[in-house]
DNA sequence: GAACGGATGGTATGATGTTACATCGTCGCC
DNA sequence: GGCGACGATGTAACATCATACCATCCGTTC
C-alpha cells in the first residue's frame, strides 16, 4: 500500500524493471487463483502496458506488438484488454480511448485518474473520500450505483515544476 | 436552480416542449452575449440534443438530421458540437462517445453524470462536495488541477422501480 | 463594391472499436 | 493414446467515431 502523503506519480528513478516483473507476477498468481489462463497473448499485452505509466491506445499496442515476429489483428488486442480489465489489471481511460496497467490492483483504491495533459502520465491516487461522496450523490437522486470513474485533467508535479505556465 | 432534494432525473410528465424551447432561448441569448452566431446548423444540432435526455452519438445526430431535406457531412455535426461545447451547452460523455445537452448551463453544477445503463438517460446532479474532494485529492498529489469529470454508471430511479434486478 | 474572416458543404481519409466464424490447443476423460 | 469439450486464436470484414482539406457562401468592415 502506498504510504500516506506519498505522491502517486512514479518517481523518475523508480525501479521500472521490477515494476514490470511485479505486475506480471501479480497477474500470474491472480490467474492461478481464478483458474484462468495467463496466455502468451495476454501476457504480452500486459507487459507492454506495464512498460508505460501512461495510457496507450489499442492501435499503439498493436504497433509495438511484434511477438514472435508476427503482428496480430486488433481483435486480439481487444480480447486481451477485455480479459485484463475484468481482472482489474488494466483500466480504460475513457476520455482518451486508451488503456493503462493498474498501478496497484487489489489495493482498493477508488477509480480516480490524474491525467497529465503535458506528458500523458496517469496516476491512480487512493481516494478515500470519493466513494462516500459518490454514494451520497447517487443516493440523493435515487440512483442505483454500480460503478464510477473520475478522470481529472491537469499537470503532474514533474511538469508543473519544470515548466512555466 | 434545482430545488434541493429534487431528483435530477427528468420526470416522465415534464413539459418537454418547454424544456426544448428554453434551451434554445438560453443558447440564443448566450450567443448574443458572447457575440457569437447562433447559426441554423448549430441550432439544429442543439435542438436534436435537447429533444433527448440521453447522450446520442454524432452519427445518430447525423441520421436524424434532415434539415431542409439534406443530410450534412459528419464534419458539420462535429463543428456544431465543438462550438456548443465551448459554450457549455453540450457535454461529451467520454465513456459512451456521445453527446448530451447540458440540463442546466450556468448553474455551476459540477461535472457529474449519472448514466442509466438500462434506458440510457443521463442526469447531471448538482455536486456541491465533489469539487472540494477533487481539489484535495489533486493537492495531496501535487497535481495542478484543470478540469474533472465524474461518470457514474447504474440505474435511474424509474428503471430500478419498474424492473426487478 | 472589394477585402476579409468566419461558417458551411462536401469529399476523402484516418483512427478506433466490434463482430463472425473457422481453426487450433489444452485439458479432462475414457 | 484417442476423443470430445471448451476456450483461445487467426483472419477478415465491418461499424463507428473523428479530422483534414478545400472550395464556397455570407455578413461585416472599410
Amino acid at each position: 500500500m502506498m504510504p500516506p502523503g506519498a505522491s502517486p506519480f512514479p518517481d523518475s528513478r523508480h525501479d521500472h524493471l521490477a515494476c514490470i516483473s511485479d505486475g506480471l507476477a501479480r497477474a500470474e498468481s491472480l490467474c492461478r487463483d481464478r483458474n484462468e489462463r495467463f496466455t502468451a497473448n495476454r501476457r504480452a499485452v500486459l507487459e507492454l502496458l506495464l512498460a508505460e505509466h501512461r495510457p496507450i491506445g489499442a492501435y499503439e499496442i498493436l504497433e509495438r506488438f511484434d511477438w514472435k515476429g508476427r503482428r496480430p489483428a486488433p481483435a486480439q488486442i481487444y480480447r486481451a484488454l477485455a480479459f485484463l480489465e475484468t481482472l482489474g489489471l488494466v483500466h480504460r481511460i475513457a476520455s482518451r480511448n486508451a488503456y493503462i496497467a493498474c498501478s496497484g490492483p487489489g489495493e482498493g483504491h477508488g477509480t480516480v485518474f490524474l491525467v497529465c495533459e503535458q506528458c500523458g502520465t496517469v496516476a491512480e491516487p487512493s481516494a478515500a473520500g470519493l466513494g462516500e461522496t459518490v454514494h451520497d450523490l447517487a443516493g440523493a437522486s435515487g440512483f442505483e450505483l454500480r460503478s464510477h470513474v473520475l478522470e481529472v485533467a491537469g499537470r503532474c508535479p514533474e511538469c508543473s515544476r519544470t515548466d512555466v505556465p
